[in-house]
RNA sequence: GCGGGCGUAGCUCAAUGGUAGAGCGCUAGUCUUCCAAACUAGUUACGAGGGUUCGAUUCCCUUCGCCCGCUCCA
């Protein structure tokens, strides 16, 4: 944590999150495990309200995405392609002299750090033996516990989009381009769980794998690929957009969805991958930052934000690799590119081919295929290419729910403070979620307990608006104490029946006060008009 | 996993080798005509296990968890 500040900020939205049971710490009353977080009753509506939203702006908003449900554990062929199995589990040597910790394939060439004229292999310090630090959770399926029947808990869902990438593509009168869109837990034993629930070993993603064409295919078709600003939404697709229009699109279709539920821009941070971060198949990739408090901070002083969401252009990788690992073939066939490659001219023809030819066979290459055996693979490819084939590339939209539900609450959280007459500060906490994201959307409040006709009346506006959304009923304390205590679970509106909704002054008779929650600003609405007044604010 | 700090009600904080206390919160009741009013009653803790001791929340060990460094990127 940079500042101390900071993290007494940190401190006190961990406290909130316990006191108003937003979330726990697992297996509690067991003294906790490490890493693993529990969501209490507003925990769970918020982040309920996230994922459905998410839900709703990638697929039933839109006409070319689809969504996809897969199991957590799958065939564990399925990381030995995607690559986890290797790179996720390096055999690691700890030192108990220097303290340092090295890989344990390269102790012969890192030298050691307090005698650099030898390597570790050969300086004095005390090894541990090496231990492989696998950062997938294993478990095994079925009764026999052997290593034939080792599988993983998975470390991303995206691997299930691809693995059914076919069967998707041919029930859902899709075409490519077209996404698939999952939510769902994902495992990763990390060595250390940070920063409260921002890294979990248990963690709930929101993933789209994008599918398009790849760019010499577009060319065919339309004569060139679309360039687009390097900033801003590039507005609707459009027919001729290569990878970097899609990828641009994706991000600020992103970007829009965070500010739709309550994250401006000056909230979060952009970080565009450079080409030494990037991921030897990726083209680019830029994460989506906000900006916590235990956030560390540039030079110039400026929060510079933990990883929300990162947007990657991953080429046709992930289902090459299924096609490599799994013998299926998966490209697809595309009408359109076969008759506009008929009509190319040789020259133009010849350099899409070519340059297809060379994107496979460097990709065969760094997956370690012989380069007589790749040339003839990557031939075959571009070939196919002629032909209307191609295997899709992909543009990977990937969320973290739990570090944007975090992120939420930390920048909804603010307090005020009021003194009174006595002299007494009070200060008082306001959760200033987006109506949009808020576990509770209206509170409803008898103005006083101990009128049965006031609170027969509010019971009957609770159940006039409780089919529409997510109503909570207070009766207990003063009128004062229970709006405090919605402003602290973030509820944007509370609607009160007062004496004048029973008719005390004839023309307010059914009328209620809505009260709002950032100003205390209220106004007077019928209550056969409340769902009507409340329902467009809170969608 | 390694090193450093920490662990007392739901929260914030006391005290002690000999019965653990306050404020706030929470629950119930009285009262209350719009922003944590008052009164009454109730509620809950020494992270877990072992050891030293007549007796441990206090001293020692182990373990679990939290925070800070090494790792990582949803």
């Amino acid at each position: 944590m940079a500042d101390p500040k900071e993290n007494v900020q940190m401190e006190k939205i961990v406290s909130l999150c316990k006191r108003r049971g937003f979330i726990f710490q697992s297996s509690e009353i067991y003294g906790g495990i490490n890493g693993f977080w529990d969501y209490g009753p507003l925990g769970a509506e918020l982040k309920r309200n996230v994922k459905e939203l998410w839900w709703h702006a990638m697929t039933r908003q839109r006409e070319d995405v689809v969504g996809l449900e897969a199991t957590i554990i799958m065939s564990p062929a399925i990381w030995k392609a995607s690559g986890h199995v290797d790179t996720f589990s390096d055999p690691m040597i700890d030192c108990k002299t220097c303290k340092g910790r090295f890989r344990a394939d390269q102790t012969d060439e890192i030298p050691c750090p307090q005698k650099p004229s030898k390597c570790v292999n050969d300086c004095h310090g005390e090894k541990t033996a090496p231990r492989a630090f696998n950062l997938m959770f294993q478990t095994f399926v079925g009764p026999v516990q052997d290593d034939s029947a080792i599988a993983y808990l998975r470390p991303e869902t995206a691997q299930a989009i691809f693995a059914q990438f076919k069967n998707v593509l041919e029930t859902s009168r899709q075409k490519v381009p077209f996404g698939i869109a999952q939510t769902g837990k994902a495992f990763r034993n990390e060595v250390t769980p940070r920063n409260y629930t921002f890294r979990s070993r248990e963690f709930e993603q929101m993933e789209l794998e994008f599918f398009i064409k790849p760019d010499e295919a577009v060319e065919a078709i339309h004569g060139s690929v679309a360039s687009v600003p390097t900033t801003g939404h590039p507005g609707e697709p459009q027919s001729n957009w290569g990878w970097q229009a899609w990828h641009q699109y994706w991000v600020e279709e992103r970007v829009r969805f965070y500010e739709g539920i309550g994250l401006n821009r000056t909230t979060l941070a952009f970080h565009r991958q450079t080409p030494e971060e990037l991921a030897h198949y990726a083209r680019a990739c830029v994460d989506i930052l906000f900006k916590f408090p235990f956030s560390k901070r540039d030079e110039q002083g400026e929060l510079k934000g933990e990883e929300l969401e990162g947007i990657a252009a991953r080429s046709d990788f992930d289902l090459s690799q299924h096609a490599r690992f799994s013998g299926k073939p998966m490209g697809v066939f595309d009408d359109e590119l076969r008759a506009a490659w008929g009509k190319l001219p040789k020259e133009k023809s010849d350099d899409l081919w070519r340059r297809y030819y060379d994107n496979r066979k460097r990709y065969l290459e760094k997956s370690g295929v012989a380069p007589e055996a790749a040339a003839k693979q990557a031939t075959e490819d571009a070939n196919g290419l002629a032909k209307g084939q191609y295997v899709p590339h992909v543009i990977e939209p990937s969320a973290g729910v739990d570090r944007l539900i975090l992120a939420l609450i930390a920048n909804a959280y603010s307090e005020t403070s009021k003194t009174d007459e006595k002299g007494k500060t009070e200060t008082n906490v306001v959760l200033r979620f987006h109506p949009r994201v808020a576990p509770i959307k209206v509170g409803v409040l008898p103005l006083l307990k101990n009128k049965p006709e006031l609170v027969a009346k509010a019971l009957a506006v609770r159940d006039l608006l409780r089919p529409w959304m997510n109503v909570y009923y207070d009766d207990g304390g003063s009128i004062g104490r229970r709006y405090a205590r919605q402003d602290e679970a973030g509820t944007p509106f509370c609607v009160t029946i007062d004496f004048d909704s029973l008719g005390e002054k004839p023309e307010l008779l059914n009328t209620v006060t809505i009260r709002h929650r950032d100003d205390g600003r209220q106004e007077r609405v019928a209550i056969s008009d409340l769902v009507n007044w409340l329902l467009p604010q809170i969608r």
